[in-house]
DNA sequence: GACGGGATCGCCGGGATAATTA
DNA sequence: TCTAATTATCCCGGCGATCCCG
């Protein structure tokens, strides 16, 4: 579990959604956002405690990762750079200690991930910079495919995934 | 501020709904719940009673949607605009839930739905919001057929129609 | 902001392909 | 020089909003 922190108005909000006693918060958002309820195995993924520091050395391949391959929100997505800015930001959120320390990749030139958009500027014309999604980072957008599913694979490698999940992840850019 | 307690799954959800850096939890729930944004005028907002859902709630909400479709009522409306704004209205009517969620589809600079004419105002030079009857939406109207069918076609694909009959909708506008 | 509807055209984003560099 | 890796130009399709027309 996690906690999150709402104004008064939006908590008095939630609360009136409720539509059984009993229900929770993530119950009752998961519903009014059009998320698929939680099911009984989802719990036990939060048996990982949040402070397990990195999974790095080729373990764990989380199972909300490996969830991720399948779901629909994966799947919705239109475009490459839609699924390649969805899988970093679940990299992030699987481990930012270790996405953190794996930003460091970079091409000949260019600097593939920054805190800001400038500094992804500064190493190449044009790099077209995006924000990747509740993540402090940046990456630059203008590659071809196969360089997304490049960048995925050297990030991935750094943060100590296996070679096989690597490459599962990479053919769904 | 209060805090709530999300499982892990809904956190990360939100977490990359993120559209621009800083934006707090309560600011990404609101906008995915369609609540208004807190900001400094907000007095006016709450003037609003909160247990209002819809306007529409307590309506009886015969009309079918595929009744619709044949119907002299569609048939007799002269433009395009006048038949995109009848689906629309049908369309909540027949699953005003559905309809909320499905309203967060978005243009490359413009949303296309909101509560307020403002919001809509806000994300585009020239949008013509109009407000979509029976319904506590507004919608941008400054579109070419093609498009007024284009946001019926992604509405209704959000909403969980089948192709097949997004289609025949999308034909009579 | 006050005419409204919407076709047409200009612009932008995605990313394949061409150009460049090691 | 030839090849492989990386960069970034540039084309295409889609979106926005100007502006014409009823």
């Amino acid at each position: 579990m996690k906690t999150i922190e709402v104004d008064e108005e939006l908590y008095r909000y939630i609360a009136r959604q409720t539509q059984h006693i009993g229900e929770s918060a993530s119950e009752i958002l998961r519903r009014l956002l059009g998320m698929t309820p939680l099911n009984g195995e989802e719990t036990y993924l939060s048996a990982y405690p949040e402070t397990e520091e990195s999974p790095v050395a080729g373990f764990v391949q989380t199972v909300e990762l490996s969830e991720l391959l399948n779901s629909s929100e994966l799947a919705a997505k239109e475009s490459a750079i839609d699924r390649f800015m969805l899988i970093l930001s679940s990299l992030y959120q699987a481990n930012p200690d270790a996405f953190t320390n794996a930003t460091e990749i970079k091409g000949r030139k260019r600097i593939y991930f920054a805190r800001t958009e400038e500094e992804l500027r500064a190493t190449g014309n044009t790099t077209k910079p995006k924000p990747v999604p509740g993540t402090p980072y940046w990456v630059i957008s203008n590659t071809n495919t196969g360089r997304k599913r490049n960048i995925v694979g050297l990030l991935m490698t750094a943060m100590g995934y296996s070679a096989e999940f690597i490459e599962q992840v990479c053919e769904k850019i």
